[in-house]
DNA sequence: CATATACTGAACACTGTGTCCAGTAATGCC
DNA sequence: GGCATTACTGGACACAGTGTTCAGTATATG
């Protein structure tokens, strides 16, 4: 063990719930000064572990939804497909997901480091169980071999969240399903 | 004509230009200061129009690309809609539109007023003239009426919004064509 | 000329950022 | 127990940006 006073494991707590309450309270970034304040903890504390308000926020999102990819290779390919999108759909519904979400979408459009973050920790990851289910799929002959499955886990994925960042249309319960029955014939094997 | 001094047209596309110049040239958005500055023009005179600098950026954008919505209804539906994805997925990339609407994107996120004008005055217009050929598919027998033609219209166009704003993948110059024979098999009348 | 509207430039209070520093607290090691 | 090391505190600071106010100046109509 490392020399010198431990981390406070409650003081992070607080911070990481407080930049989450903060979020979710309205429809703007958390500041530093609100959350240190909310978590009754110095705003130097913040700094010292943080470079920004959305590092906070991404840190909390990631270590509160760390298990939420739904991954499930035992399923046939379109099913798992439907599962792991329906899976998002509602977790950015009805869960805090959403809006932390959106929120850190804005923080990365600023902030190349927060995208970088952003990108590697929660999209990747998601794009690549779905391209291995895409995978699993050619390999078992029931989806064409000459399917672009990047493009067609953004098809699969992007209304979904172009409808939380827009705002546009409901993320309804139906729409895993309708999607991947739209797209499913366009890359089914004959 | 209104007594008083006219307004300066001028100064106003000076100050669209400011803003669109700094919006391009870094991530973050521009501020009310730099904006005024660059188009040397006052402070008060930027309130005096506008809300806020994503307002002015919003203004710019929409003035500037108001014709970009690529609508052509004596070609055939799928060729019609390729043709609008494909006009899209340009602009996004070869024109100053994809980084201000990014940034744009931004703003709405932590602004509502800025929210439903750019869902108002890009998304919705360009949605219904998505939506218009799919409609005119339908009746023409090519496309299977039981179609949601709302959620074709954001299978097919949401990729290319996703790709911009995450910057996972390119915006390749076959995406349109792509996305558009994917989806097509979905919504095609046997 | 009067009236009405627009632009200027400076001032102001306010919020938030990011850094610094001296002081205090908690741990491992000798 | 004493020491080195690291963590947390709280106040101070300079800085950038916001949004408003106000007196002064400019330019149009009638």
């Amino acid at each position: 063990m490392r020399a010198g006073r431990p981390r406070c494991e409650q003081s992070r707590q607080a911070i990481l719930h407080a930049a989450a309450d903060l979020a979710l309270a309205g429809p703007r970034l958390p500041t530093i000064d609100g959350i240190a304040g909310r978590a009754g903890v110095s705003r130097t504390t913040l700094y010292r572990w943080w470079p920004s308000a959305a590092a906070v926020l991404l840190e909390g999102l990631l270590e509160r939804f760390h298990d939420s990819i739904a991954f499930d290779d035992t399923l046939p390919v379109r099913q798992a497909l439907t599962r792991q999108l329906d899976a998002l759909v509602h977790l950015l519904r009805d869960t805090p997901a959403g809006i932390l979400l959106r929120q850190l979408m804005a923080a990365s459009i600023e902030d190349r480091k927060v995208a970088s973050a952003l990108l590697d920790q929660w999209l990747s990851p998601r794009r690549e169980r779905a391209i291995d289910h895409l995978r699993r799929g050619i390999a078992t002959g029931v989806i064409r071999p000459d399917t672009d499955v990047e493009l067609v886990t953004d098809a699969l994925f992007a209304p979904a969240y172009h409808r939380l960042v827009w705002g546009h249309a409901p993320l309804d319960d139906r729409l895993a399903e309708q999607v991947c029955d739209l797209v499913w014939p366009g890359i089914a094997a004959t």
